[in-house]
RNA sequence: CGGGGAGUGGCGCAGUCUGGUAGCGCACCCGGCUGGGGGCCGGGCGGUCGCAGGUUCAAAUCCUGUCUCCCCGACCA
């Protein structure tokens, strides 16, 4: 009995009922807001402290900045102003007057981050400067999507300044591989590609945008998270400026990079099925819900005493003991949100001093001892996310196929990826791509490592479908 | 902005063609039975049918106007 609509038929139906059987969120008073509620801000909160404590460990700092950038700032990197007019949101009164110059809500702070990175970097014994904000920001957008986009979102957007290019280049990887690529891949269990993004669909005043690309389950592809090279254009724009050790004044290189709550989406969108939301472990709020089915003292004493158990050895563990709700009614709404370890408790099991374990990344439900019911959910915790990571694995491995021409690339990627040799595509085959409703997801080298540049020989383009 | 569709208890819908004073499922509340996969029986609360005007003895239903929302496309983390 699918509790969701088939999602190889509807699949933008069925993240929808997914989102809101699972209480994760739902639409705001202003159209292409989000409210996150409890459980799926408990899994933000999960992503947001193995990514921060990655960012730290890359050497950033923690800043805040303002919501409202004048709009002067941002109209100093043409680019950048080019690339974020058309959906910006404006303030134009406040304190019950006309402004006289009207304030951006930020879609993004670069502008802002320079005007204060010139103020604070003054030699080159101050770089380099490494900081990250958490923050919310705004982007009208014309078809939002609940966590994939919507209007106002929250992210960690980080902005450094470099003494040297290769310096601002290396920070950028490092970013991307130390914090991104590792946070999705061992927290949230979803392999992505890595790559450059072709001119095209590189970030507003960027000279190179890295990417993590992932596969959602309908084929699509979905950008997790970018790193961006600014080469010295908004250092140029904002005076961001220092003194060499041979007294020189020269220019920074910086960079920013970024990664929001659209990461549960695509937590969504890669791990679930068609009983609803599956969770990497490393975020799922509850790791193992201990249920019991019905009232007794033995089964309660038997729930507490291992929920004490495990929580000991760190996990995060609830007792479901509310028998006013029926038994297969509790089973299915924690399926539907996802908890990756289920041990049910009950009196007819438990005389023969069993217990039974299920793990949601599969349909196999084990009969253990009470005795090793503790070993036993610990070890499936652990294994349910390497059995997340190996299906969505295989997903984007058999998902993808290799082409030789533009033809074959649009076939293709209907259905999955395409990897198509770049000198096949380049930019006019972009475009055509763009004309069949596809894109270059990002370029690679033969390996799959990222290009040191986007005009190196021998790339390959990934083309796909989008969100 | 272009193309579709919808506004009726908290949610999802029927009723509109053919006018007669509002109904179903879910949820919620009460009582009981049940209890190893969304269980059963009985009782109950809750809606001036998006808004304004018109026709009529009578409007959710017909007419005019208006507002809003959703879906597909274009913009995008």
């Amino acid at each position: 009995m699918p509790v969701l609509a088939p999602q190889t038929t509807d699949f933008p139906g069925w993240y929808q009922d997914v989102i809101a059987k699972a209480e994760l969120a739902e639409t705001g008073p202003v159209r292409g807001t989000m409210v996150i509620r409890p459980w799926g801000y408990a899994i933000w909160e999960h992503i947001q402290a193995h990514m921060d404590d990655r960012i730290k460990a890359a050497g950033a700092q923690n800043v805040y900045f303002p919501l409202l950038i004048p709009e002067g700032h941002l109209r100093r990197e043409a680019e950048h102003v080019e690339g974020f007019s058309p959906e910006l949101a404006v303030v134009t009164k406040a304190g019950g007057r006309d402004l006289q110059e009207p304030l951006i809500i930020r879609p993004t702070s670069e502008t802002v981050f320079g005007e204060y990175l010139a103020r604070w970097i003054q030699s080159y014994r101050d770089l380099p400067l490494r900081l990250n904000q958490w923050a919310n920001v705004v982007r009208w957008e014309l078809r939002p999507r609940l966590f994939l986009r919507t209007s106002e979102f929250l992210w960690q957007e980080g902005h450094t300044a470099h003494t040297t290019e290769d310096g601002a280049a290396a920070y950028t990887r490092q970013i991307h591989s130390d914090v991104y690529r590792s946070v999705l891949e061992d927290v949230l269990a979803i392999p992505v590609l890595t790559g450059l993004k072709t001119a095209a669909e590189r970030f507003a005043g960027a000279t190179s945008t890295l990417t993590c690309e992932g596969m959602m389950r309908d084929g699509k592809a979905l950008q997790l998270a970018t790193s961006h090279e600014l080469g010295q254009n908004f250092a140029r724009a904002f005076d961001i400026t220092y003194t060499d050790e041979d007294g020189s004044v020269q220019l920074c290189w910086t960079t920013s990079w970024g990664s929001s709550t659209r990461m549960v989406g695509g937590v969504i969108m890669t791990h679930g099925d068609d009983a609803g939301l599956r969770l990497p472990p490393k975020v799922a709020p509850v790791q193992v819900i201990v249920v019991i089915v019905n009232h007794d003292p033995d089964v309660t004493a038997a729930a507490e005493n291992l929920k004490l158990e495990l929580a000991r050895t760190g996990l995060r563990v609830r007792v479901d003991d509310r028998t006013d709700v029926g038994l297969g009614r509790r089973l299915t709404a924690w399926e539907l949100k996802g908890v990756p370890v289920r041990v049910e408790i009950g009196p007819r099991e438990l005389a023969q001093g069993t217990v039974s374990v299920a793990r949601r990344d599969g349909t196999d439900r084990e009969t253990v001892s009470l005795a090793d019911a503790a070993t036993a959910a610990r070890d499936a915790v652990q294994s349910v996310h390497d059995a997340l990571f190996a299906q969505a694995t295989e997903a984007l491995r058999s998902g993808t196929a290799d082409v030789e021409d533009l033809d074959a690339a649009i076939e293709a990627a209907s259905s999955g990826f395409a990897r198509l040799p770049w000198a096949a595509c380049g930019p006019e085959g972009e475009r055509r791509l763009n004309g069949a409703g596809l894109s270059v997801r990002c370029l690679t080298t033969a390996e799959g490592s990222v290009p040191a540049t986007a005009d190196a020989d021998d790339l390959y383009a990934i083309v796909a479908r989008a969100y």
